[in-house]
Parts: C-alpha cells; structure tokens; sequence
DNA sequence: GAGGCTCCTAACCGATCGGTAAGTAATTCG
DNA sequence: CGAATTACTTACCGATCGGTTAGGAGCCTC
C-alpha cells in the first residue's frame, strides 16, 4: 500500500516526521518554486516536478497529498522568508521612515530572490486562493497611518489609495527587474521614496 | 472536407469574408474575451467557447485556424479600442497635461470596461508572447520626456522609473476596482495626478 | 438538376493532466 | 528471526486539452 505514514503506530495526533521526509519535502519545496518561478504555474506538472525532483510523480504525493497542498507549501515558504525580511526592517526604522522601510525592504529581498518573487506574483495572479486580493495593500496602508509625521495622508481613502500606488509600483519595479537585469532598483527604490515624501510638504 | 473556405474561386490573394464569417469571427471574438475576463486565460477552453457560442468545437476551428490566433485576435480587438481612447485624450490635452490625460484615460477606459481590463492583464501575465515586457513602459516614458513643463525629470534613468512607478500605481488601482467596485478610481486617479505633479516642484 | 461552395456536427485522436492501486526493497523493532 | 513501517516504483485510471477527419444540410449557380 502507499497510504500516508500514518503516525507511526501511537494513535495520538500530532505528526512527528522522519528525518528523510523532512529531508524530501524541502527538496520538493525548493524544486517547486523553481519550477513555478521558471515556467509559470500552469505548466509546472507534477511529473516535472517529479523528474526535477529525481523521484516520480507517486513518490510526490507520497509526501504532500496533492498538487495543490504542495504548491501551497512553496508558496508559504517563500511568503514567510518575505514578510520576516520586511517585518525587521520596519522595526530597525524610526517610525516616520517605517513606509521608506518597507519600499527599500520589499524591493531589496525582491531583487535578491527573482524566483522567490515569480513564485509570490504567480501565486498572485494563478493561485487560486492563495490570499485574497481585497486585504493586499491593508498592511501597507496601516503603515502609513502609524506613520503621519512624515506621510500626511488625511482620510482612510487617501491613505488607501497611497499604499495601492505605492504598493502598484514596487510590482511594476520588480517586474521591470525580471525583464531587465541590469535595471537599477536601489535607485528606483529611492526614486520612489522621494516622491512618496514629496507629497504634501507643508 | 472541413478545409478553410480558401478564396471563393478567385486564385487571388485578398482574403474577402463572408458577412456570416464576419458575424462569428466577431461573436466568437466576444466570447472569447467574456471568458477569458471571467475565468482566466488557463481555463478559457475551446470546448467552453464554443459551447457559450451556440456551436461545437469544430465549429470555432473553421473560423479560427488555432485557439492561440482566436485569442490572439481577441486580445487584438481588446487592445486597438484602449489605445484608440488614449491616444485621443492625450492628443486633446496640451502638452504639459499629456500625463495627466494618460493617467485619468488608462483608468477611466478601465473602469468603464472591466472584462476588457481582465483580459489585457490576463494576456500580459498568462499570454504566450503577445507584447514583451521590455517594451511596456516605453510609450509612457516618451510621453514624460515630451512633457518637460510639469514633470521635470532630468535623466533618461528618471524618466523610465517614474514610467514604470506611474504605469504600476494605474494597474494596482484597476486591479483594486476590480476586487472592490465601490473603489473610486476616479479620485484615485486625481490622487496620482497630484503626486505626479507635487514631485520636483522647484 | 448537378456540381460547388459555405458552414456546420459527430466522432475520434494522441498527449497530458492530477491522482490511485498494488507491490516491493530497505530499515527498524520486538 | 519475523513483523511492521518507511519510502518508494510501475502501471494504470478517467478527464480534459487542442486539433483532425469525414460527412452532410442548405444555398447558389450553370
């Protein structure tokens, strides 16, 4: 049979894993969004996965019980190591520079990991559920409330309205990137900064 | 045979359509975006178009001599009309307001055709080949270099970067009103018009 | 009224998809 | 030693994909 490891004969309910199975499943993670990042999430099967992977497709799901919960792994690794990146920026910032932070931290870890940044706006536009796009920007946007010395946006739909083109540009930066190597991000970054702290001097 | 209705008799190159053919070119190329915009380009099926057009799968590929031509003209179709309204903003403004007229034209032809908005990005993002991403912001950054008056950016470097910061805030503005379509794109819009502006005062 | 053209249907094709079933070496454990 | 468990493989499944083939109804023309 090929059914899942069970528990390893205690009936209780937490999953200790071996060794090797950690081992496999963050091989498979890491191949996943390799994959997803190089060709897109439709055209990332589980037989090529698979055969990047050295093992078949069986053994796969052997170790995650579908495609779907594999691909949402991946997704969550690589969402994980993004959020921990800016999270500490913004924390290491003075409060007035926290939405400066998140620009150059988000742009940063974003040109230092282009897969992990295809995986994220692949899961964005493909994923299905993957998060919902109403609650995008609602972080960014709680940022520059906390922030008024500096941005001083006045009502909610301002503020609102300052993340989604702040947080539209970071993307299109990033994209830009992807196509172009050589595009200069640290000092579209601070283009971008500049022009958010040029609003509404007085 | 289910050949191409060749050239009615005629050996000659012109290719005249039938007013039939030109009905279910037309009809198939509605379709087509209809499904694309509401269930995305991965799961807009030959066999779901046609069956939405009244005829079998057959049927769409002897109009269409490939599933990739029908979206290709469908994206087409979609594409001509955004430019053409663009195109005639820009050109009834004065020159110092051409990023302005972009601006309010790209959203508000957005906004008032939100299937064709998920189409054009569903192309862009899941499309094959259709237009290369190197090239997107080019228009845009022309238009700024043109419009030295009110937005005085010094270096080719500038202009591209406050293109690809423009073109991104307009996408993420249209994505969020298609997730939320009490979102005021309209004062979105004049939001970004003023920050544009703001920059670079001296 | 026979032939030709347009516009379509029904049936089928090979490929690929995610997922399942059965069996089996290797290791661990009583 | 023998039983159980882990970590797989090979072979298969039904569904769906884009695309092809053969044929036929309806019209138009000579």
């Amino acid at each position: 049979m090929a059914t899942r490891p069970s528990k390893s004969s205690k009936s209780s309910e937490a999953r200790e894993l071996t060794l090797t199975e950690r081992a496999r499943r963050s091989q498979l993670i890491e191949v996943t969004v390799e994959l997803v990042a190089d060709r897109g999430y439709a055209d990332a099967s589980l037989a090529g996965i698979a055969e990047r992977a050295g093992i078949t497709k069986a053994a796969v799901l052997y170790h995650f019980e579908s495609k779907a919960a594999l691909v949402r792994a991946a997704h969550e690794h690589v969402l994980a190591q993004l959020v921990a990146h800016v999270v500490a920026a913004i924390e290491a910032a003075d409060a007035d520079q926290a939405p400066a932070a998140y620009i150059r931290a988000m742009i940063g870890h974003l040109r230092e990991h282009p897969r992990h940044t295809r995986m994220i706006t692949e899961a964005m536009t493909n994923g299905e559920g993957v998060y919902d796009p109403a609650e995008r920007w609602r972080p960014l946007a709680d940022l520059l409330g906390a922030a008024t010395r500096a941005v001083e946006t006045k009502t909610d739909l301002e503020r609102r309205t300052l993340a989604i083109i702040i947080g539209g540009a970071i993307d299109a930066i990033v994209s830009e990137q992807l196509a172009d190597p050589d595009y200069d991000t640290a000092a579209a970054a601070d283009q971008l900064v500049d022009l958010v702290y040029a609003d509404r001097p007085a």
